[in-house]
Order: C-alpha cells, then structure tokens, then sequence
RNA sequence: UCCCCUUUAGCUCAGUUGGUUAGAGCAUCUGACUGUUAAUCAGAGGGUCGUUGGUUCAAGUCCAACAGGGGGAGCCA
C-alpha cells in the first residue's frame, strides 16, 4: 500500500510526542536549505519539515524547489522555531515530481487575482484559491444536509432541455447536425427532425419546470446542478455555465417560501462558520488588506466575519415593491437627484443601483422585495388578488446584489394559461407543465439561488470567475 | 452589447515637455551563511515596450484600428 499519509491539517492538530508519520505534499518554500513548509491542501497551515545538515545528500536539497512534490517521513517534534508548535524531523524524503522552478508560473510571492485566473489549472495550489475552493466544497455539502433534515427530496433535472419556453435566457443550442450544411425543410428552414433528438434542444437554464412536477409528487425536492445562460454578460457576477439550487415545495405559499430561504442562506453561512473557521479568517484578513488600498468610501463598513456573523444573527428585511419604490422615491439620494436612473414611479424595473440603494445604505442588511409588477416577472408567478402583482420574491445581498429569485407559482389552470397566451408562451409545448394543473393541482412555491453568488458572499470575494474552478464566460473557455 | 480605464522583464510597477545603451522591487540562477518563517547578504542572467498602421529628423511616450485584461451598465442567479 502507498497511502500511509496523516494529512497536515490531522497532523497539526496532534501533540509532538516523537511519533514516526509520513506525509505528502508540495513545496511552498524551502528555506536555508533546512525548512521545508509542506502543503497537501487539507489547510493552509503549512507543516514544517526539518532537513537536519548533513543528513542529506546535496543534489536532493536541489529538488525541493517550489511545488515539487515530497514523501516525508519522520518523527514528530516540538518546534524550536516561533512561527509554528509542532514541526517534522525528517528521516527519509523522496521526491515524487519535480518542478522546475524556472518554468513554474506560481512563484513565492504574492500575485493578482486576473494573473492567477489565466494559471486557473494551478491556482488551487494558492492560500486564497485553497481556502475558496474548500470553502465552497462545505457549502455544497451543507445544501445536500440542510434539505436532507427537511425530508426533501434530491431530484435531477435534465441538462438537455426541449423547452425553450421559460425566458430565462438565450440558451446554447445542442445539436449532432453538421453545422456546415444541415438538412432544410422546403422552406429552407433548418429540419430538426434529423436531429439527434428529433428536435430542437438547448441545455438547462433552469430546472423549474420539471422541479415543479417532482413537487406534485413528493410534496418537496431540490435541485442542485448546473445551469447555461448564453447571454453576452460580462460583468464580475454572471457566468454561463453556474450552478443553481431550486427547492420547490408543495402546499407552500410566498411567506412559507421567503422563510426557508432566508432559512436556508443563514444555515449555509453558519456551517461555513462552523467548519471552515481557518479558512474564513485567512480570506477575512486577505479582503481587509485589499481594502486599505481603496478610498475610504469605498471600504466596507464590517469585516467578511462581521458581516456573517450580523447575517445569521438578524431576520432579513421584508417589504413591498411598491413599499421600496416609496422609499426610493423619497430618499435623499433621489431627491438630490443622484441616481442615474430616477424613480419614475410604480411600475418600473429596479436598476442595480436602486436595489445596491436599499442593500447597501438605507437597510444595511439582506432584504427580501415582494409583489413585483406582474409585467416585469415571468409567467408562471401567482397573480395577486389586485390585478397588477405578482406573488414574486428576490433576496438581494450587500454586495453582490440577487442572490435568489422565487415566487408562489400559478397553481390555477386558467389564469396561467391566459397569462401564457397574454405573454405568448405556447401552451401546446409546455402541455406537461400544465397536466400538474389539471391533475390535483396545489399551491405551491420555489425558488433559486445563484451558487457562485452564495459562494462569493461567504468567501468575500469580488469577483465570480474566483469561486468557481473554470470559468466559462463570453470568449474565455480554456482549460 | 454599450461607456470608462489599462497593456513596459516570469510577477507587480516606474519611465519627465517625444531625444544617447528602457529602470526598480520581488521571482529565477550562482555563491556565502546556517533554527529559518515571504530567511538574510553578495553577484548574474532576463525586454520585438500587446499587435498593426500612421505622424515625426527621432516614438515605450503622440494619433487610429484591432486584440487581451479590469471597472461600471444592461440581461439575470
């Protein structure tokens, strides 16, 4: 058997008693030909290996340049050094991979984030990539844990879709046709009928629809998976290929919606909390050190541990569309006239900058906004009893702005259907969405949330393509 | 897709009103030192100044187009 390792973060929670371990990792430093910090990924502490002089032969002490990979054996001690308790005598060290230092493009210094996402293959080998990536492992598992204890149901959506009828964005065609020149119709159309499925297919923009169906049946499910938008978005918090989490529930109204989101994001953050404390403090003390380089107002006014801490802690904000246009409207900052885009009154789409507005400075807390016009929100969303609402639901977050979109969907086979012929969504292709309407429909109630987005709330950062491994944005698609 | 900023060594940047051989810190390499902590000290190598075109006696520097990166907006999660 090779694998005989103590991983470093077990290792250094141990008492230096002079036990014999083995260890593997790759090298961060090696300092005076003597101190090997060794990293295997499991923290950001790296453990120190002592090279004892004269033990070792010299061309090995060669090898042991930046990210070369090591087998370390030897014997647990107390250290003599300040900057660590416990360090590794070393008995026998075997080079598994060399790295040529030369040609390494990480070097032991800092670097920026843009130069890091070009070396996105090697990045992970980076405290603040370590300490994202494991963060984001915690939370998806901490998803699968909070709906388990729930009793909801994990249900997979397919990735490949026929519908193109949900509007929730350009989608990325699948096809097997030769590009080149694909079979016609006789009006020179292109005949989908020799496609490989027969049809016209897209991948997912979003699992809804057929979540819908899973909670006709099970009476809750989730979904987790990931999502296509082909919409050129270039901006630091949207990708085209993400990963959504759509509960939707059964017999569940607006309120019973809004209160397993809020629920649900304050559950995320405490886990987090809870079992990445390391690695919140290393990104907490990363986000304060960016921060001294900005003016003054453009700091945060709490720290990343603060801020999730004030999150878990307090209810978020509930109110109105029409509540938060009032509120707008009567602000300072619109009366001064310093918003790019003035309230106009009821009706209007929230720009950015009104809801970062309410976020950010009028609140200073996450904030749930209701009951949007129906004209500017989708139609499967419940209409309200006044004619001009909609049961419709966001989460924005200070920061990163929607974190989760949800609704009441129409449960009433004739209103949605007059809203889908209203907003020209044919009926006859979504013929089984509308069957859960006809056979024993319910009330019932989802929504979802952006995982990058969470992922980039609790780990502080900025921008999106660093929360998630490889990127896939408008003409970048490497690795 | 629109607006703004940016592109000089492996990385982060400086480079004056256009003017001789384009600099620094870090990284790398060589040597010294040996209980170091982003080790330290000494030395060395390393550049098609994003690309193409233009203005000029002369362009890293001025102008244009294109490309890459960043910030903001729209679309949304």
């Amino acid at each position: 058997m090779f694998n005989n390792r103590i991983r470093i973060k077990a290792l250094l929670a141990q008492e230096p008693q002079g036990q014999e371990v083995t260890v593997m990792g790759w090298v961060r430093t090696f300092r005076n030909n003597q101190f090997i910090a060794l990293n295997d990924g499991s923290t950001n502490n790296n453990l120190q290996v002592v090279v004892e002089l004269g033990k070792f032969d010299e061309a090995l002490l060669k090898r042991f340049t930046t990210s070369a990979s090591l087998k370390v054996t030897g014997t647990v001690v107390a250290s003599q050094g300040k900057g660590q308790t416990l360090e590794l005598k070393a008995t026998s060290i075997e080079v598994l991979g060399d790295s040529d230092a030369e040609a390494y493009p990480l070097q032991p210094k800092k670097h920026s984030l843009e130069f890091l996402r070009e070396k996105a293959h090697l990045r992970f080998r980076t405290n603040t990539f370590g300490s994202v990536f494991r963060i984001r492992h915690a939370l998806a598992f901490a998803i699968h844990q909070f709906f388990n204890e729930k009793g909801f149901v994990y249900m997979h959506t397919p990735v490949i879709t026929a519908s193109d009828a949900e509007g929730a964005g350009e989608m990325f065609r699948v096809t097997t046709l030769p590009f080149d020149n694909p079979p016609r119709n006789e009006d020179n159309s292109i005949n989908f009928k020799e496609d490989f499925f027969g049809r016209s297919t897209n991948l997912t923009v979003s699992g809804q629809l057929e979540g819908e169906l899973g909670a006709t049946a099970f009476g809750d499910i989730y979904t987790f998976g990931p999502t296509f938008r082909a919409e050129n978005s270039n901006t630091a918090r949207h990708l085209a290929e993400f990963w959504m989490i759509e509960p939707e529930m059964a017999f569940c109204d607006l309120e019973d919606n809004m209160n397993l989101a809020e629920e649900f994001i304050q559950y995320l953050i405490r886990y987090a909390m809870e079992h990445n404390r390391e690695d919140l403090e290393f990104l907490a003390q990363r986000l304060a050190e960016e921060e001294k380089a900005l003016p003054q107002d453009k700091r945060s006014e709490m720290g990343l541990l603060e801020k999730l801490e004030f999150v878990v802690s307090n209810k978020f904000e509930r109110l109105t569309y029409t509540e938060a246009i009032e509120i707008l409207r009567e602000s300072n900052h619109n009366k001064k006239k310093k918003f790019q885009y003035p309230i106009t009154g009821w009706g209007m789409d929230l720009q950015s900058e009104h809801e970062r507005y309410l976020v950010e400075k009028h609140f200073k807390k996450p904030v749930i906004l209701t009951n949007y016009p129906k004209e500017i929100k989708a139609f499967y969303m419940r209409q309200n009893e006044d004619g001009k609402t909609v049961a419709a639901m966001d989460i924005l977050a200070p920061g990163i702005g929607e974190i989760v979109g949800g609704s009441q969907r129409e449960e009433r086979q004739d209103r949605l259907e007059a809203r889908m012929k209203e907003m020209h969504i044919p009926t006859e292709e979504l013929w089984w969405y509308l069957d859960t309407r006809r056979f024993g429909t319910v009330p019932h109630a989802g929504f979802g949330l952006g995982f990058e987005r969470m992922v980039q709330f609790v780990t502080g950062m900025t921008n999106i393509r660093d929360v998630i491994a490889f990127p896939r944005t408008p003409k970048s698609a490497e690795f």
